[in-house]
DNA sequence: AAATGAATGTGATCTATGTCACGGTTTCAA
DNA sequence: TTGAAACCGTGACATAGATCACATTCATTT
């Protein structure tokens, strides 16, 4: 169960194995059926999750009633929402599973515990959040000086499996679009090729 | 000097007066006019700067001559491209001061030390990155759900200084819009109260 | 103090994208 | 296996914001 998440930590930073025993008492196994919620609008994100199998997503919705997402989630760690789990301010996001998912859970008591205890995991986390932040910052630039169809096709390139793997409405809200734009710009690709 | 830098880096973690005396022998102050680059595009960003004074800003320049803003900085850490300062791949970006400002600079290998020996520091950064990444995952999902104008109205709430510092151009390109596009939202917002 | 360049305002258009509306598929739970 | 959602495509129209063009004011340098 937890072969999957020691390999991943191995490849950033060095652990023993002693300590990761220590970080494996703090975690909790879930399972999360397809379209079903980790935490709903308004709720504190009580945990960060290491996602071993499967596919979510944080999500808002406004006052006009369109969904926006914040990001998609695979094979690693993920906070769905970071300033919610940090504070344990009732978020705006809801986390959503949309496969099928193994989840393990932590508490940001445990968090705290495991960065205190072994320091190789502040590290990892700070490793973690900077790329996190460096392909955000790269996000936002992209919704500046990209149109929304460069925007697709970078997207098509970098996330090729969220692309098949969900449906075309939420990368068109991932992208800042409505649906009805991105069918338009993917015929028009389509057509075009 | 580094009385300021001191006391900042105390408003989050403690750290012991030899510690401190360790950080300090690792930094280049540096004075720089109004201006004036501190990195052009096509270098590496070698540096990331604590901004005891004044105010810079990075930015790119598009294809079609538009000028991007990414951030502005002004009294704390900034790390102008934190991806070329940590890969010391060429940046996209200018960083440029808005005004005359005083800089201390550390170099990545000076960096990787200090974070090295002084675990804390590892800590203060990953505390950094992470305030960071709220923040810009807030300025993202603004430029999705929000107006033009409702942007500026949150900026001018959150940033009233940075207004009132840089010239309208500036701002637009923080939001995303077009200096003329800013220019009508300002003139009706006064008119209208 | 002149002069050059930076910064702002404002009108007249243009365009990418949003909004609304409808019909046809596909998926999935009972 | 069937009915209800969810999903997708596409036309007609609306609009926020971009572009282009020009005039005015402000700042900075010599």
């Amino acid at each position: 169960m937890f072969d999957f998440l020691q390999q991943k930590v191995n490849e950033t930073i060095s652990i023993s194995e002693e300590e990761f025993e220590y970080a494996k008492t703090l975690f909790l196994p879930k399972k999360l059926r397809k379209r079903r919620f980790l935490f709903e609008e308004g709720e504190p994100c009580i945990y960060t999750t290491f996602v071993e199998k499967g596919l979510l997503r944080s999500y808002t919705i406004d006052e006009k009633g369109s969904e926006h997402i914040l990001q998609f989630a695979m094979q690693g760690w993920w906070s769905g929402d970071l300033y919610s789990f940090l504070t344990g301010e009732p978020s705006e996001y809801n986390i959503e599973a949309l496969e099928d998912s193994e989840l393990l859970l932590i508490t940001k008591e445990s968090w705290d515990q495991l960065l205190k205890e072994v320091p190789a995991f502040e590290r990892y986390f700070r490793i973690l959040i900077q790329n996190n932040l460096i392909a955000t910052q790269r996000r936002l630039m992209g919704t500046f000086s990209a149109t929304a169809e460069e925007r697709y096709q970078k997207m098509l390139k970098e996330f090729p499996d969220v692309i098949q793997r969900v449906p075309l409405h939420m990368i068109a809200s991932y992208l800042g679009v409505t649906r009805e734009t991105l069918s338009r710009i993917r015929s028009q690709i389509t057509s075009g090729s």
